[in-house]
Parts: C-alpha cells; structure tokens; sequence
DNA sequence: AATATTTGTGAGTAATCAATTGCTTTCAAG
DNA sequence: CTTGAAAGCAATTGATTACTCACAAATATT
C-alpha cells in the first residue's frame, strides 16, 4: 500500500496548484499531475473520482485557506477602517503567494463548464463581498467613512477591483509584487470612503 | 464554389462569436462553427489555417470594433470628463451587445496557451489604458480633476474596475444591463477624479 | 500467520478534436 | 466552351485525454 487517503490527496491537490500556476488550467492533465506527484496516471482516480473534482478540491483547497488569511490577524478592537485595510493586504499577501489562484479564479471553468465549481466560485466570492459589506457598515456607523456610502455597490466594487488587478497580475506574469499593491489599492479608495 | 472568401471569414467569426457567448470557448469546436455556418467541417480549414487563427480573428473583429464603439460620439470639443463619460459607456453598450467578449477575454487564452493571442490582447489593453490615462492627463491640464491625481495608476485601476464588472457580468448569466452600470461606475469614480 | 482492504500499476478503451487528403462542384476569366 | 482556381465535402488520421480493468504489492486487521 502507498501513503495514506488524506496525504496523497493534499499531494495531489498541491501538485494541481503548482502546474496550473506554471501552464494553465487546460494543460494540467491528470497525467501531468501524476508525474508530478511521482505515481502512475490510474492512481490518480483513486483518490478523486474525477478530474472535475481535483478542481473541486482546490477551489475548497483556497476557499478555506484565503478565508484564514483574510480572518487572520483580523483584531475585533481595530476600527472597521483598520480592519479593512488588513483585509485586503492579508489577501493579497495570500494570493502573492499562490499564482494558481487567479488563474483558476478566471479559467473557463468559471465560464460555464461544470456547474458544480462554478457554484463554490460564486459561494466564495460571495462571502468575501458580504465580508467586505458588513466592513463598511461599521465603519459608516462610526462615521469613519461617508453617511451615503453605499456599502453593498462599494462592496461589489473593491472586489472588481481586486480581481482586475489580479488578471493584471496574471496577464503580466506576476512581474509585480501583490503586496505592495495593496497599500496602492487602499490609497485610492480612500477618497471613495471617506468625506472630502 | 461557395460563398467568397471575405464573407466567410465574417460568417465563421461571427458564429464562433455567438457560439462562444453561450457555450464558453472550450466548447467551440470547429466542428460546431462548421454547423453554425452550415458548411462541413474540413471547409473550415480553407478559411482559416488553425483554429487558434479563428480566435486572433475574434479578438481583431473585438479590437477593431470596440475601438470604433468608444471614439464613436468622441466630440473633442467636450471637456475631457465628459469625454470619459462617454467612452466609459460607449465601451460597456458596446459589451452589452456582445457576450463573448467577456469570455474571450478572460478565457485560458489570455492565461498562456498562444503567445500570438496573448499579445493581441495586451495590445488592445494596452491602446485603453492609453486612451483613458490620456483623458485624465487633460482633465488634470484643464483643472477639472484633482491635480494630485496618479493618471497611469487610476487609469488602470479603472480598466482593473471595469474588467472585474465584465467578470461578474459574465459569471451572473450576463443578468444585469451592462450600460445601466456605466452611470454607477461614474458616479462611483467621481471622489477620486475631483476634488472633494 | 492468514486474510481483507487499500493503494498501486500496465495495458487498454472510447471519445473528442484539429487538421489532412483526394476528389468533386461551382464559377469566373479568357 | 474550356480551363483553372476557389470552395466544398466524405473519409480518415493522429494525437490527446479522461477514465476502466484486471491484477499485484503493501499494509492493516483478526
């Protein structure tokens, strides 16, 4: 017997991140994925039913692990402003970090393709707006940003944003730091948040 | 003999375009242009050398007449923000209309795969951010935005802003009028084109 | 130690698809 | 009316790929 359930799936997954990051989707076969990990192409299927899954589980794969990014270090005594801010450097600290993600992020898949992966891409995507939203409301409670913010159209909009500059980002061969970025990002919200 | 040349070439474009707006482009097979068409298969292959020669086709049929759609209505009489308040809405009415632009933008393509297409769309993002940071130039000259304004940078966090639209578009069933949204984005903008 | 289960593999299958080939039809130029 | 070129097609090819199957090896269970 080889390693065990739950190691190989994690081995595979990470090796489906990797070569999308260097190839793109479309070219991670299963057989690719399996010279990557070191074992033949048949035993690919006995850890994932099919290929559409493997995607399936990275997609959970950054789900979750953006979610812990993005919560991570997110201090409840910060002021919403602050909270936010952190937000969006966290996740692009992530991202700068994992290049699959874009591209799985804006591959076809999303496009239509299997239905299955295109409802977790929606479903993340949706936390993070609610996320972003909830945010805001508090800073405006605060009166730390506008009275006539509309949180939820802002919401939707910083996460245009963010996924616009990750195609740039990917377009362009990751040729820029992400992280930095987000310190740019925040300084052009700034006058969409806040009063004059 | 058949139709000529020309106006093939239009017709095969035209239904790669359609067929790739409700299928996604991985499903666009020549198989199903040729049906579309309503030639057979190998007819194809008189027209167009490959297939990834259709698709430079359709991102130079996207270029070509994107373009016209946002100078069209240009008056360079108009001050310079009103000029991108129209190329702004030019540009998203024009999308409306085509669905495929969304998905042959943001398909496996751009992600790598031919370096030839990858290069015709940077192009074409190229010639935008051109166009709009050259808009903000002169609206900075004319005192009509604030004079502290980063042209490049807000030009393209406005291309990043509007790609991202594009992507929710698409990935909501193209459920929400595009043009409509052009206003929003406007007055979204509006803190941080102008003073206060 | 015997047995059952999991993990692994080599060989193959069936499907898909872009592209080629050889031949036919259509049409315009001379 | 002939001829040559363009446009068409049926049949095929070659490559790729997800997935299966029969069997072998490794490990856990009894």
């Amino acid at each position: 017997m080889g390693k065990p359930q739950e190691q190989r799936r994690k081995e595979i997954v990470q090796a489906t991140m990797d070569l999308t990051a260097e190839l793109g989707i479309k070219s991670v076969s299963t057989q690719a994925i399996a010279d990557k990990v070191g074992i033949a192409q048949p035993t690919i299927f006995r850890h994932f039913k099919t290929r559409d899954d493997i995607f399936a589980a990275v997609i959970s794969w950054i789900a979750e692990n953006l979610s812990k990014a993005i919560l991570s270090g997110a201090n409840p005594n910060d002021p919403p402003d602050e909270q936010l801010r952190k937000l969006l450097k966290n996740q692009l600290t992530f991202i700068n970090k994992h290049r699959a993600v874009p591209k799985v992020l804006f591959s076809d898949l999303l496009h239509l393709e299997s239905p299955k992966l295109k409802a977790l891409l929606q479903e993340m995507m949706n936390g993070y707006i609610k996320r972003v939203t909830q945010l805001l409301q508090q800073g405006k409670e605060n009166e730390l940003f506008r009275k006539d913010l509309d949180t939820d159209q802002t919401a939707r909009y910083i996460a245009a944003l963010i996924q616009g500059l990750l195609i740039r980002w990917s377009v362009y061969e990751f040729n820029f730091s992400l992280e930095k970025e987000a310190e740019i990002i925040w300084d052009f919200l700034q006058p969409v948040l806040k009063e004059n």
